[in-house]
DNA sequence: GAAGGTCCTTGATCGAAATCAATGCGCCGC
DNA sequence: GCGGCGCATTGATTTCGATCAAGGACCTTC
C-alpha cells in the first residue's frame, strides 16, 4: 500500500518530464487524488467528465456498457500505464479492478489545461493516446474479422508481451483476469473462451496450470494461430 | 483540384495554431506532399513508418488487413480530418479512397519532431488522436456486443452526424461508400448489411433512394434501435 | 482436511449471421 | 432508349458461436 505522495512520485517519474520544476510538479500533484479499488469494483467518477487515471498497482479493465448489461471490455491496463476514461456519451464507461488496485485519478480537462503550454507533458499524453488507439484498432480487427480461436490466441500473445515472464525457460503468464473478463474483451461467451483454451491446449500451443497459469512453449506458433501477417504477405 | 499550397493552407488553417510564424509554417509545409488517389485505390506509403494524412477532399477508409483478404475498415475519414496511418506491425494498414480524394501526406515522426516544442500543434494532434480513440472504442463495443441491426443503425446515426444534411426538412445522407465498405466496417457481410437496410426500412426508420441515398425521418428512434444508452440507465 | 461456493469445463441444442445461389436494379456507354 | 455490367437485394442452406444444462476443479473457510 503506497501513500499518495509515493504514488504520485511514481507517476511523475514515468509520465512527467524529468526537468519539470518542483513548483510545476506540485501543481500537477494538487490535481490528483488516490483511490483504492477492490476486486470487481468500479472506480467512482463523475460521469460527465473525462478522466485520466494512472494505474499504480493491481490490474484494471476499461469497460463500455451497452443496454441490457452487455458489457465490452475495451482494454486492460496494468501498473505504470495511463488510461483515458471517457465521459458518458452514447455509452458509459467504467474503470474496474480485475485485481485490487491503487489508482491515481485526474480530471482530464484540468490536467490538460495545466499542461497546455508544456510540450513534454503533451507528448507523453499523445504517446499514451497513440498506444491506446493502436491497441483499439487491433481489437477492432479481431472483433470484426477473426474466429474465436484466433481471438484467444491473439489475446494471449498480447498478454505474454505485456505481463509475461520467463519461468524455468518457458514464457509464462499469470492471468489476472477471469474467463468472463476475457470473454467480454473478445466479444465471446465464457463457454466459448473455455473451449478455445482447450483447442489451443490440444494443438500443443499452450499449457495451463490452475485457472490463471498459462505457459507458451512457442510464441511464434501462437502468433501464427492468431492470424497475424507473415513476412511474405 | 487544389494545388499543393492551397491544400496546405487549408490544413494549416484547421490544424496548425493561428499565431505560428511564417517560417515555422514553411517548415511544416516542407514536410508534406500532395497525393491524389482514385476510387478504391490505396495511398502509396512507406510500410515501415507511421504517417499523418490530412484529407482535403473526397472520402477515405482506413483498412486493416489480416491474412486471407479478410479486411476490416477501422474508420472512415472525411475532408478536413487528420488520420494517423500506422506502420505495418501484427497487421498492415492502408488508407484507401472511397471516392477520388486529395490527400496531404506527412511522415509522422518528422512531423512530431518538428512539433516537439510547440504545445499548440501537439494539442491539435492529441485532440485528433482522442477523437479517433473514442470512435474506435465505440466500434469495439459495436463489433463485440451488438447485433447486425444495431450495428447498421449505429453506423447510420454516426454518418448522419458526420456527413448528413437537411434536405426538404428531412435528415439525409448521401453515402459515399459501398455496401462492401459498410460490411467491412461493421464486421458483417454485404448480404447481411443489405438485409438490415431492409429491416430498418420496414421498421419505418429510414427510406433509401438509389444505392447511396438515405433519409432518416426520426434520428432519436434510429439511435434507440442502435442500442444507445437512454437517460434512465 | 472436509465442506461449500465460485469459477471453469464439457456436452447438447439453438439461432443469428455466413455462405451459396439466383435474381434484380441502377447506371454507364452507345 | 437499349444492352450490359457491377452492385445490391432476396432466398435457401450451413456453420460457428450462443444458449441451456450438467459436472468438475480449485480455493477459501472453518
Amino acid at each position: 500500500m503506497m501513500t499518495f505522495p509515493e504514488q504520485f512520485e511514481r507517476f511523475a517519474r514515468i509520465h512527467l518530464p524529468a526537468n519539470l520544476s518542483d513548483a510545476a510538479i506540485l501543481r500537477f500533484q494538487a490535481l490528483g487524488r488516490a483511490a483504492a479499488v477492490g476486486r470487481e469494483e468500479a472506480l467512482a467518477l463523475n460521469l460527465h467528465a473525462d478522466h485520466l487515471v494512472f494505474v499504480c498497482s493491481g490490474a484494471t479493465k476499461l469497460v463500455a456498457h451497452a443496454s441490457d448489461r452487455r458489457d465490452q471490455v475495451v482494454g486492460f491496463h496494468f501498473p505504470d500505464e495511463l488510461v483515458v476514461v471517457p465521459a458518458r456519451a452514447e455509452h458509459s464507461y467504467t474503470l474496474e479492478a480485475v485485481r485490487p488496485s491503487e489508482l491515481l485519478v485526474f480530471d482530464y480537462r484540468d490536467f490538460t489545461e495545466l499542461a497546455r503550454s508544456d510540450p513534454a507533458v503533451l507528448r507523453s499524453l499523445l504517446e499514451c493516446a497513440r498506444g491506446s488507439l493502436s491497441r483499439s484498432r487491433e481489437k477492432s480487427l479481431a472483433l470484426g474479422r477473426k474466429t474465436a480461436t484466433e481471438r484467444l490466441a491473439g489475446f494471449l500473445v498480447a498478454m505474454a508481451v505485456r505481463i509475461g515472464s520467463m519461468r524455468d525457460g518457458t514464457l509464462s503468464i499469470d492471468l489476472p483476469m477471469s474467463r468472463r473478463d476475457i470473454a467480454d474483451s473478445l466479444g465471446l461467451t465464457i463457454e466459448t473462451v473455455s473451449r478455445q483454451f482447450s483447442v489451443l491446449r490440444e494443438l500443443g500451443l499452450l499449457e495451463t496450470t490452475g485457472k490463471a497459469g498459462v505457459r507458451i512453449p512457442d510464441l511464434r506458433a501462437l502468433e501464427a494461430r492468431a492470424g497475424y501477417l507473415t513476412e511474405a504477405a
